[in-house]
RNA sequence: GCGCCCGUAGCUCAACCGGAUAGAGCACCGGCCUUCUAAGCCGGCGGUUGUGGGUUCGAGUCCCGCCGGGCGCGCCA
């Protein structure tokens, strides 16, 4: 509806230029927006507030002449002109009754549109290096990565999601000796226990298992325990399958999957990292200086050149981080977006100079960085403080067991990612009014209670005759509902557009908010069977939409609670 | 010190490429269950959008300066 009435503004524009009302060039990004009360009508624009001054004519005066240029159309009742020269649209009922037959035809695949064309989109998140379990801000990173990876799909795209981890670094090296540690029997405190190791009580778990020559299977490999407390490169090996796995069972609990588990080892094993060495400084985009090899990234907005092979031959860690995104690039994802954390904001600079420099065609804008803010999680009233070397922490396990997989996602996804967020899990756990994400839930079961009710009675539901006695729904209530409905392929395409999923769940409240709002002010079955199969047909509807946006943030839809 | 993000009701947060009277939930006060689940609905209370300027028909939104909070500023990852 959007797009038909924008078309239809465009035209009224083109018709007042060969009018001459309007000089020939004149054109302006002018919005087609939902309007805040129902007094403005549904839509509005404001095309004639901002062409006024090319056509040298105040506002309202051009909000006249473009209404009488307005091509007729059906699905539009009326149109008036408000306030400084907004011009606003009513929509006419034939316009809702004609959605409401859409949602019942389209079933799953409504709010879905073909934008993406199916082109392929990598959405990288979590990627945790596997030196223990996954805590909270990785669970907000699975949450919005999962998200935007299914609102994508729902815009048309081939999603691919995927995962980057860093199997051999410095930080592994760590996580092998805190193993080996273990394993001989020191514990966090003692005069020989490493001094960067992990102490989290997990790192003996790990530990015992390998003593006891336990086989893991991670990521499509498996790792038989050496046993042998010597070998650390087995120990490593082995820790870093454990923790993969349990990651993987983790995210499995919480509902997300990935398609494409990419090892930074890799990088490194396939010739990757010196590959993209060369073409840096093939392209001249490098110098050596104190007996290191440097990037210019300020020839691409750096605030400072960057060191890409250390003076003792070694790699810095962006370098493996260029290579990588350039792999994606390679396997043709025409858009790549990369959720991390906001505290790795500071390396996006120098991994987008390091793919300008590439001079390989890599757009300005690509890859797409979402970063999230902290999570502060909050238990009986305070601060549960994150801290993975303490080996105190709160773990994604810990949240999806305690609060249950939907009210954890749904927290974790309704706010915007750049603001930080305060998680409560007593609010979280509590089954109570309290709870956000079971009133979405309840307005989903609430709809599947009817039908039910409708049986016991004794009743059938008459769709067909329902969708052909739709003009018999003409109270408020209604109206408001089938506005409602009306908004979501608009959140999906939104959503999508500004990578914000959280838009999803916000509209959700809405959407549930109307039809309590309607379930309390008229009963639904009726006597008068053809007013009675409309109204069904009518929340039948928004069950459907209810659905579909729960989906979206991998949020069940229950039928009963 | 520099860079990025944030600052909106007592609390947690919205506000669709700048739009009309800034909206929800929680908390608080008051109504509504012999009627399809009260995990619900309706009403009320609550705001100088941190602050001072600027841009324009119009600013929570854009620009500049302050104040406050977070994160980042390594030949660490």
């Amino acid at each position: 509806m959007k797009d038909s009435l924008h078309q239809l503004v465009l035209q009224a524009i083109a018709s007042l230029r060969e009018q001459a009302l309007l000089p020939a060039d004149a054109e302006a990004p002018f919005v087609i927006e939902r309007t805040r009360s129902a007094e403005h009508g549904d839509f509005a624009t404001n095309a004639a507030l901002l062409l006024a001054k090319a056509a040298r004519t105040n506002p309202r005066a051009l909000a006249q002449a473009l209404v009488a240029a307005l091509p007729q159309n059906p699905q539009i009742a009326k149109v008036e002109i408000a306030g400084p020269g907004f011009i606003n649209f009513f929509l006419a009922p034939a316009a809702d009754h004609a959605l409401v037959r859409r949602i019942h035809a389209q079933g799953d695949a409504f709010g879905r549109n073909a934008s993406g064309g199916g082109k392929t989109a990598g959405v990288e998140f979590v990627s945790a290096n596997p030196t223990g379990p996954l805590h909270v801000g990785h669970g907000r990173a699975a949450a919005i990565g999962d998200c935007i990876a299914r609102v994508l799909d729902a815009n048309g795209w081939n999603v691919k999601r995927e995962f980057y981890y860093n199997d051999a670094g410095v930080q592994i090296g760590n996580l092998a000796l805190s193993v080996q540690a273990r394993a001989r029997g020191l514990k966090p405190g003692d005069a020989q226990w490493p001094a960067d190791a992990y102490n989290g009580d997990y790192i003996a778990d790990v530990a015992q298992a390998y003593r006891d020559g336990a086989h893991v299977e991670a990521d499509g490999t498996v790792i038989v325990a050496a046993r042998d407390t010597d070998d650390l490169d087995a120990i490593r090996r082995f820790a870093v399958a454990f923790l993969r796995r349990e990651q993987n069972a983790d995210l499995a609990a919480f509902g997300v999957r990935f398609d494409v588990y990419f090892l930074e080892s890799s990088l490194y094993a396939e010739g990757k990292v010196d590959d993209t060495v060369r073409e840096l400084v093939g392209h001249g985009h490098t110098y050596e200086e104190g007996g290191a090899l440097w990037l210019r990234t300020t020839d691409f907005g750096d605030d400072k050149d960057r060191v890409m092979r250390k003076s003792d031959g070694t790699y810095t860690y962006f370098v493996p981080d260029v290579a990588y995104h350039y792999s994606k690039w390679t396997r043709g994802y025409l858009r790549a977006i990369t959720e991390l954390g906001s505290d790795h904001h500071g390396s996006l600079a120098r991994v987008k100079a390091g793919l300008q420099a590439l001079d390989c065609g890599i757009p300005n804008d690509w890859p797409e960085y979402v970063l999230h803010q902290m999570v502060t999680v909050m238990r009986g009233g305070e601060e549960v403080k994150l801290s993975k070397r303490a080996g105190s922490y709160v773990t994604l396990r810990d949240l999806v067991d305690e609060v249950g997989r939907d009210a954890t996602r749904y927290f974790l996804i309704a706010r915007k990612a750049d603001s930080q967020l305060v998680f409560d899990i007593d609010l979280a756990r509590s089954q109570s009014n309290d709870n956000p994400v079971y009133y979405i839930q309840y307005a989903h079961a609430r709809v599947c209670s009817v039908l039910r009710q409708l049986d016991e009675r004794g009743l059938q539901w008459d769709r067909d005759d329902g969708l052909a006695q739709l003009a018999r729904l003409d109270n408020e209530h209604e109206a408001a509902l089938m506005t409602e409905l009306a908004r979501y392929p608009e959140i999906v395409d939104s959503a999508a557009r500004t990578l914000e999923p959280h838009l999803i769940a916000q509209y959700l409240r809405e959407l549930a908010n109307a039809l309590h709002a309607y379930y309390h002010a008229h009963p639904f079955i009726v006597d008068d069977a053809a007013l009675r199969n409309a109204r069904l047909a009518l929340i039948v509807a928004a069950r459907q939409v209810l659905r579909n946006g729960l989906d979206l943030l991998g949020v069940s839809a229950p039928e009963s609670m």
